[in-house]
DNA sequence: ATGTCGCCATATTGGCGA
């Protein structure tokens, strides 16, 4: 069963370049995030006619995630919690596959710059989703928390440390809160399956920004990331991070400044 | 830090967020 992840930075500017990479790799389920449009302006049935159900939580213009199940899609849950919050940044969800697995896709804060309430922003959110992820755990069952945390984790994580000290992705109070989940009894998908089977082609990163020339210099970042509940991670059997993916055109439409992420989980009992 | 994107208002560009 393979579970993916991706912010595609707009559905409808990428929708070309999705509907090509669906077609060729055929997850099961996708978390996607800045989807940037409102319900009503998903494209709903570009999906379902590859075979996709659709789980929507947008916003105008900004953020807005979403979750793609070609198995049935159950329990849906908008937001993380009851807090007063005016951006789309969860979404979680039951997949009623043979063997049913909760998914919670998220959109985590950007944070930028440190000295601002956007920081603080962040930090608050971060406490929030650890409480959702506590509260998930005590159900016993196979979850998946997958997303764009906007957060680096280590210093391997990122071409060069200097850049990014005084940067919100890399904040030790954010990088901390990251720890912490995995603390409760997640486990990084990618950390596991690099103690495994290393990087293919030595790729880590899952994010190269449009500007400074990042992408052909390879100067990347991961901060896309796969959290799984023990039951999950009992399972994990691949991961691969398509970073061809961020060298995708089709005819208009430019690639996103990230790249999907695929974890496999096997299905054997 | 910034060589770029995408969205939107009320436009033919600028502000915002990343």
């Amino acid at each position: 069963m393979k579970i993916a992840t991706w912010n595609v930075n707009s559905v409808n500017a990428r929708l070309p370049l999705l509907l090509e990479w669906f077609h060729a790799v055929q997850p099961d389920v996708c978390g996607l995030q800045e989807i940037k449009c409102i319900d009503e302006k998903f494209p709903v049935e570009a999906f379902e006619s590859l075979g996709y159900n659709c789980a929507v939580h947008g916003q105008k213009s900004y953020n807005g995630v979403a979750i793609l199940s070609k198995y049935p899609i159950s329990d849906v849950r908008k937001g993380l919690d009851d807090e007063e919050d005016d951006h789309a940044r969860y979404i979680e969800a039951v997949i009623e596959a043979p063997k049913p697995v909760r998914f919670g896709c998220l959109y985590l804060p950007n944070g930028n710059p440190i000295a601002t309430d956007k920081y603080a922003y962040k930090l608050r959110w971060l406490e929030r989703l650890r409480a959702r992820a506590e509260y998930l755990l005590t159900l016993e069952e196979m979850t998946i928390l997958a997303g764009d945390f906007n957060i680096i984790p280590t210093k391997d994580d990122l071409w060069k440390e200097a850049p990014w000290l005084n940067d919100a992705l890399y904040q030790p109070a954010v990088r901390h809160a990251y720890q912490g989940l995995k603390n409760l009894g997640y486990t990084d998908a990618f950390e596991a399956q690099l103690n495994v089977s290393g990087t293919p082609e030595g790729n880590r990163y899952t994010f190269w920004d449009y500007q400074a020339g990042a992408w052909p210099k390879n100067e990347g970042i991961r901060i896309d990331h796969h959290l799984l509940s023990p039951q999950a991670a009992d399972r994990l059997f691949d991961l691969v991070i398509h970073k061809d993916a961020r060298g995708m055109t089709h005819d208009e439409a430019k690639p996103s400044d990230h790249v999907p992420v695929v974890v496999e989980l096997t299905t054997k009992s």
